[in-house]
RNA sequence: GGUGGGGUUGCGGAGCGGUCAAACGCACCAGACUGUAAAUCUGGCGACUUCGGUCUUCGAAGGUUCGAAUCCUUCCCCCACCA
């Protein structure tokens, strides 16, 4: 069991906290990824120090190396990974879409060749909860199939049919521990009766916590808020709500504007590591020749290393030079202006001023970058 | 001085009579990236273009041929070895 409790609203923005057996998150709140045992081009005091309180881990990669019994003997992820704070782990849903053509679903779950080495393994619900329990979670995801986009209402049907089943085998194979949790994940596509259905029979499951899954894999952003819009309003209100691989920073915004809690996201630590960066004046990319004499900062208002000690013009010349530190720095910043996105929103919900943080935002976003003197 | 090898689109380097504006790599110019098979992937990369094409390129100048980066002659450079 992990504790969330709701500190205000605005609109249908939530300002919460949840609490687990390794800290405190405010929501909304950020959760860099970290699939393989490490948020990559990063050391745990450095994510920390960016103000992530939570991150991710993966099943089926930690699953596949070094090995969740392993990591258990070594004490547990947090101990492994020498990351105190709390850690959700995903469940392998993800990659039952991003591995398709490795993978074969079937009823009682899905067998894997290994990306690795080729070795078939399988995942069923059972298997996933138990790596999550070894690997020492703090959040637990229920094993689900991401839904590919586009899907027919059909196919839909029935990937969101499959998952609730899995949903439920999910729960009955949690151990319930304290300071842990499992969450839920909505699916069903587009289908707004589908994600109704779906909502529904994982309330009825009874969940810690409740993911929107299958969003951001294609079908644009006015899609997948036209599916909150529907969603959200249906699940448990007194537990934190999760919109799963999400995203950009003006996607974030649309959903916590929407009543969602919880994010992870591949972009600032992928963009990070292939020259883009995310600033109060939009996306840049470092790469682009137009950097390479730029002396000024990054991002004038951005407090860590890379726009506090180094110029753009650096910067750039890492990335050309794809030097390790280029991907190190723009990572860090990137998290680091993920961070204070959402301290900023938080900041915005207490104060009931969510309209206006979204107003300045898209205005700072359109005014563009500063162009070079 | 002798013998052999070579000069190709920014660089490296294929091509060795037509299907060659010329493979491939790098560099360069952009774009993408959303529960990470990603320090990755796409596209562009002689000049013009009404996007159908048109024009100028393969050390230089001549020549052979219907046709030459490819064959011949001379010249200019470079490399290796031998004196």
């Amino acid at each position: 069991m992990i504790g969330f409790m709701l500190l205000g609203t605005d609109g249908a923005a939530r300002r919460g906290r949840v609490t687990t057996a390794h800290g405190t998150i405010e929501t909304p709140a950020f959760m860099p990824v970290g699939t393989a045992a490490t948020v990559k081009a990063m050391r745990p005091e450095e994510v920390a120090a960016t103000g992530a309180e939570i991150i991710l881990g993966n099943t089926y990669h930690l699953m596949l190396r070094p090995g969740a019994e392993r990591i258990a003997a070594l004490g547990g992820l947090h101990h492994f990974m020498n990351w105190p704070r709390a850690i959700l782990t995903d469940s392998g849903g993800y990659q039952v879409m991003s591995l398709a053509e490795l993978r074969q679903i079937g009823e009682n779950g899905v067998t894997f060749r290994s990306h690795l080495d080729g070795t078939k393994m399988e995942l069923t619900p059972e298997r996933s909860i138990e790596i999550q329990c070894l690997l020492g979670a703090d959040i637990t995801m229920a094993f689900d199939e991401c839904t590919p986009f586009p899907a027919t209402e059909e196919q839909a049907r029935q990937s969101m049919e499959l998952s609730m089943r899995w949903a439920a085998r999910s729960k009955a194979a949690f151990k319930d521990r304290e300071g842990a949790g499992l969450f839920g994940i909505v699916q069903g596509s587009i289908y707004p009766q589908l994600r109704h259905r779906s909502a529904a029979a994982l309330s009825e499951i009874c969940f810690d916590g409740y993911a929107v899954g299958g969003l951001a894999v294609g079908e644009g952003q006015e899609a997948m808020f036209k599916v909150l819009d529907e969603t959200v309003p249906m699940l448990p209100q007194d537990r934190p709500h999760y919109l799963m691989g999400v995203g950009k920073p003006a996607d974030i915004i649309g959903a916590v504007s929407r009543g969602i809690d919880m994010f992870d996201c591949v972009l600032p630590t992928r963009s990070g590591r292939t020259g883009q960066a995310f600033t109060r004046r939009g996306a840049l990319n470092l790469r682009n020749a137009r950097h390479g004499e730029d002396k000024r900062p990054l991002d004038e208002d951005c407090g860590c290393a890379a726009c506090t000690r180094y110029s753009r013009a650096y910067l750039h010349h890492l990335v050309r030079a794809n030097e390790i530190l280029g991907s190190m720095l723009l990572t860090e910043h990137n998290l680091r202006y993920y961070a204070d996105l959402m301290r900023g929103l938080r900041g915005a919900i207490e104060r009931q001023a969510l309209v206006d943080f979204v107003a300045g935002f898209a205005q700072q976003q359109a005014a563009g970058d500063i162009p070079p003197l």
